[in-house]
DNA sequence: CGCGACGTTGATTTGCCTCAACGATTGTGG
DNA sequence: CCACAATCGTTGAGGCAAATCAACGTCGCG
């Protein structure tokens, strides 16, 4: 798939006008922070020791981040696919070197605003400001009630909600990735299917 | 302890100055909107069927939200002490029912503003809508490591880290309440610091 | 075609849970 | 201020869910 980068900037700004309201001129304001980034599949946007300076917004493609731990396993925080944004939020705001990897699962393009840039739209546009206040509440939100998932169910309930819940981004993500979300490891993850080939099919 | 209620605020009015701005007449603004809430030890402030409609700070005391499960065991989303927020932010946010508890720990001093009036200082004190973005953020990172850690590491290593995350307000929780935050049983917490004794003196 | 990445399978081990009984401590009402 | 109950923490035996390890199948891609 191609793109215009001019369909790129509007697929953004269609995106924030689905939770603010934005003059022209506003939206004039923004675009003059907006970079593209495209990346190939597998490759990495943020690998640990970068510092993150900039907000991240997915166009097209799949993404996600995750920690590699002592043992070399990998755990996944995020993934996300067209209309999410992803980042190593931690790094942006603390603007201290990432102990994450952030990397593409597919052909992926991006938006991006660097952290300059996004502090003075906050004044420029108080409406931005906002837009990321809602935004961040919900992530928090949607992040509670995975923690409190991952502490009160088995695997086969994770797995199953799982489902259910990403009904549409489950055949994008290779399933080691869904396995490693969920805090399973793959090999128990491809026995549960197996043994519960009925409910899943 | 006692304190008088002009105390109480002008507590909370120093917790927002150490991260925003305000002038004495955006205060004025801030303080109309204030309730205070005080709970014995042991009491619910939300209870499951709940809505939240209340933003809350503690002022002095210790809390927690938790879930209980269908097999009636606890976990412990979040604690607060002192200058922490606590609530259920998913029932304050969509205006659902709880499905958490929200329960003092010891005696607790509470400051509250009500949803109506929160959304009206963000429009006449812009600065305190800046005050949540900073603050959900932070809150928001903060769950994000707590994720990985719960993927990545066995339960010696979270209580480790428990204990020198939370050295001073260790002592004011009960174990259970800990092993519940931590994802294990408390039998198994309390075999946990035998077995490491050394470690944990 | 051949290699590397991904998924599968089964045998074995282990970290943590379950359950039940017993101490210790605290707080409360008489 | 004591007595008693309730709450909280401890201990140990036994069980199970999930990890580990190693080998093999399969598919897509260079």
């Amino acid at each position: 798939m191609h793109m215009k980068s001019q369909e790129v900037f509007l697929r953004f700004i269609d995106h924030l006008k689905e939770t603010i309201k934005l003059s022209d001129l506003d939206v004039d304001f923004v675009l003059k922070k907006l970079e593209i980034k495209k990346l190939k599949r597998k490759e990495y946007l943020i690998q640990p020791g970068d510092v993150s300076r900039y907000m991240r917004f997915i166009v097209s493609g799949c993404m996600r981040s995750f920690y590699l731990d002592e043992n070399s396993q990998e755990h996944t925080l995020q993934f996300g696919i067209e209309n999410w944004w992803i980042n190593d939020l931690h790094s942006y705001l603390s603007r201290q070197p990432s102990r994450m990897y952030v990397q593409s699962i597919e052909k992926t393009v991006l938006v991006q605003i660097h952290r300059d840039n996004l502090e003075s739209l906050y004044l420029e546009v108080p409406e931005i400001a906002r837009f990321f206040r809602l935004k961040i509440q919900s992530a928090y939100v949607a992040l509670q009630e995975r923690t409190i998932e991952n502490l009160s169910t088995n695997s086969y309930e994770r797995y199953s909600n799982f489902r259910t819940q990403f009904r549409d981004i489950e055949q994008r993500l290779p399933q080691y990735v869904i396995a490693s979300y969920l805090g399973m490891r793959p090999e128990f993850l491809s026995a549960l299917k197996k043994k519960h080939v009925l409910d899943f099919s």
